[in-house]
DNA sequence: GGTACGTGATGAAACGTTTCAATCATCAGG
DNA sequence: CCTGATGATTGAAACGTTTCATCACGTACC
């Protein structure tokens, strides 16, 4: 159907060779032929079937990504720094969702290794499935996104949590707040577990009250829940620290549907700075991941490893986080 | 590198075709041999290549999806729209970002007219570009997303502006508002224009006033300014009716941050309803699209095109739009 | 005039599948 | 025992590239 190398070869009346040499090494061709050859290709409107050039070539120019769940910022930003360098090294990204599903990203990386990818991100969704690890003993690079595995020897990109929530330790209790609750996705989670070790370390010492509130999910709505009751009930703290942003806008609503000043009458501190922290009612104080900077460094190690294999070195990198203070925590 | 084909039939000692029969017709093949082959699969960790598979074939299983920006929420339940039924119906989907820009949706539309994708999903940059066109020309079938060309013979699927326009008009003129503000990014999106256009219809012929407030970009940032603005000023519109939640927000923020009750003291409105308008301080009314549902209906035409294109007949859908009415235009 | 060399162009092989006509084995029916 | 039919298996061709050894043709040099 779609024109060929060979149909261009003929229409420009030169050898099929001599057509794919236009194409590659333009150089090694006479300036005539070149012409020709072009003008057929134009003419034709011949597009080059990379899956026929990339089995002839063995390897495709193909990163694989997948990642828990687009619909976060986080995970988008880092989407997109991961982009910015493949494309700018020549690689072409394919992007896939698994949704935390284990089968969703089963099924993803069984279609990146039949497409030959040339090397994989990923955020697995449990701890190293049989196919990942399948895929990586075949010989096909691989990155570990926000996830650091001792046990496997690749590459990883992670940031470290337990920092994170000692900033955020240092800074409310550097406020004077003594009583802080701390609202969290289910703690089984790895980063809501990590932070809440950070915060612990951070008042270690210190006369300082910490409650945990632990709710089902990382999502708004949640948060205000947790709050509604957590106002409701006895504790009264000073100042509520959550797992993420999203939690703390349900816990920003809370307080302003029940005539709460956000900072004043309660300090709010969430994380991961995501865009609309900054846009909220109360512009949120958040603890900021580098997020397109994990997508770039990952990039570059994965490209790193596909194009030098021989002299690469695995590395596990670890960032750290970085405070954003705003309206939200603002001492008067 | 990796085991082939024939390298699983000499350790099954069965030949080639035999093998591939295995793969695509199972029951071809007697128990027996299959048994035999399915285990030389197994111990070689075999993974068929499909890029010789479908360049045998001559066709792909797998779709294109060019959007403008994946960050957007709108744009993002549209993908996961077209995700669902794309899988479901056994076809894979490569998304790209074109992030707004000619460039790069020219590269991509390069990038994966050369990896043969079986059709395309794309919300051009532009008018309807050169690549895009000699694309369909070329016979990949495409179906425009949000956007809808009538000079173009293909496929569309859109949501109807003016329509939300008017929804907006009519909830706040009903709401007993006679001055009501705009706020709108750049005239030249259709899409801010229509709403507008929807708008005006609603109160033609009534005794209503409506502000029009242009502001450079639909960020939450500028709705802000632009609220501070409008405050200040002598207007003092009761309702304010946004282009998008992201400019609601930054209204709302203006107004919690100068004492301002919503609804009581301002109403208001946005479009979109995107995650964050249920969960803002103070929740948000919001005009929603059916994103979900555009997505899956613009890829159950796209796949029906690519399956049976002789009996295929182009379709332009026009969705309309929803009104949700949340806390920001509650009337007492 | 013969040799060596350089530049372009050529043609065939190979990549890993799928498909399909051809072959082979087996067996039922006459 | 032969014929046909059925079912399983085979082998070769084809898809569209890239690569590489080969070849044709001048040109420069001795």
């Amino acid at each position: 159907m779609a024109p060929s190398i060979k149909d261009v070869a003929e229409r420009a009346g030169v050898s099929l060779g001599t057509v794919s040499n236009v194409l590659n090494r333009p150089d090694k061709v006479s300036e005539a032929t070149r012409e020709v050859v072009l003008a057929a290709i134009a003419e034709l409107g011949f597009v080059r079937n990379s899956q026929a050039a990339q089995l002839r070539a063995g390897t495709s120019r193909s990163l694989g990504l997948i990642v828990l769940d687009l619909a976060n910022p986080f995970f988008h930003d880092i989407a997109r720094g991961i982009e910015d360098v493949a494309t700018e090294l020549g690689y072409a990204l394919v992007l896939c969702n698994s949704d935390e599903q284990a089968a969703r990203e089963d099924r993803y990386l069984q279609l990146l290794e039949e497409q030959r990818v040339r090397g994989m991100l990923i955020t697995p969704v449990g701890p190293m499935s049989e196919r990942l690890d399948a895929l990586r003993r075949r010989g096909t690079p691989t990155v570990l996104v926000d996830r650091h595995d001792p046990r496997v020897d690749c590459c990883s990109v992670a940031v470290d949590d337990v920092a994170g929530g000692e900033l955020a330790g240092e800074h409310l209790v550097g406020a004077g707040h003594r009583r802080i609750a701390y609202v969290t996705g289910p703690l089984s989670l790895r980063q809501c577990k990590d932070r809440l070790t950070g915060l612990r370390r951070a008042v270690a010492g210190l006369d300082v009250t910490i409650d945990v509130i632990e709710v089902p999910a990382l999502k708004a709505r949640h948060g205000y829940e947790a709050a509604r009751e957590l106002f409701d009930g006895g504790g009264r703290p000073t100042a509520v620290f959550c797992a993420n942003d999203l939690l703390a806008l349900g816990v920003l609503r809370a307080a302003v549907s029940t005539g709460r000043r956000v900072p004043e009458d309660i300090a709010l501190l969430g994380y991961d700075d995501i865009e609309f922290a900054a846009d909220a009612a109360v512009p949120l104080s958040s603890v900021r991941q580098p997020t397109l900077h994990i997508g770039r460094t990952a990039a570059r190690l994965l490209v790193e490893e596909c194009d030098h294999p021989e002299s690469h070195s695995h590395q596990q990198i670890m960032f750290r986080p970085e405070l954003v203070v705003r309206e939200s925590t603002r001492v008067a």
